[in-house]
DNA sequence: GAAGACATGACAATCATTCTCAGGAGCCGG
DNA sequence: CCGGCTCCTGAGAATGATTGTCATGTCTTC
């Protein structure tokens, strides 16, 4: 099951590169980082690694309303939710075990089993909550 | 900011293929749903209209886990979620006021303002809920 | 019925992501 | 330490959904 992974210096690169970043950050963002950083990771490699990473549950993945799959190491391991600054991306974890009761509820009353559910907040963090209504 | 919008047979169509169907289509789905219906409709046309009626509320838009675009003609024009069969794709709606308040709360809690919450729920419904692993 | 405004449709253009394939680098037994 | 095999990497091509373009069609209003 668990699929045979090699220790290789991209892989390696990749996760420090996630390490040092609190924000979500797209597969393409890594790459330009690394890239910046003089670490050259090839574009796909970038891909494939941040794939297997969040099927190993090593990172968190969300997936933007414009269909963009972002990537995050987060500190909890278990599961938890995000709460995002939409403008500048800083992300809060935080858990909710009264949702997840809750959920289970509500799934059980219509007979649904083996649930999951996906739940991200967005909004402003204190530092970009001025009242104009900028880019989009 | 309510876009001066015209009654077109391509919009009629739209709207009435959606009311036809129970699950999430794509777009695509849609466009090829109308093709067999004998609505050639171009594709383009089912993007734009698709959003705007989105835009408008009157029709719910999900992304998918691979960033697909999925819309659902809802009965509730409130705001509310859905719980969702990943075998067979029906889906059930429901609100929970208790989730939105306790949204707004932690986001009052970290600072956050202007905040939106997306929130799905993936489970098995009672006729598939067999305790076979299927296709993936 | 005519003019102007917005919608449509076919196709090109984007963009993120995945695939392909040749070359390179870990890992294991000797 | 060496060979060999397998997995990983990287560049670019390929894919697939979505958006942009622009000439033409169709409402609406007068």
């Amino acid at each position: 099951m668990t699929t045979k992974q090699r220790t290789t210096k991209q892989r390696t690169a990749i996760l420090e590169a996630l390490a040092e970043q609190e924000d979500f950050r797209s597969a393409q963002q890594l790459h330009d980082d690394l890239r910046s950083a003089g670490q050259a990771v090839g574009l796909a490699t970038v891909y494939r690694n941040l794939q297997a990473l969040a099927a190993g549950g090593q990172v968190d993945v969300l997936v933007t309303d414009d269909g963009e799959s972002i990537y995050r190491q987060c500190a909890e391991e278990a599961h938890h939710h995000h709460l995002v600054c939409r403008e500048c991306g800083s992300t809060v974890e935080f858990q909710a075990p009264e949702l997840e009761e809750w959920t289970r509820a509500i799934a059980a009353a219509h007979g649904f089993t083996d649930v999951h559910h996906t739940m991200e907040v967005f909004g402003l963090c204190p530092e970009h909550e001025a009242g104009e209504a900028p880019s989009r």
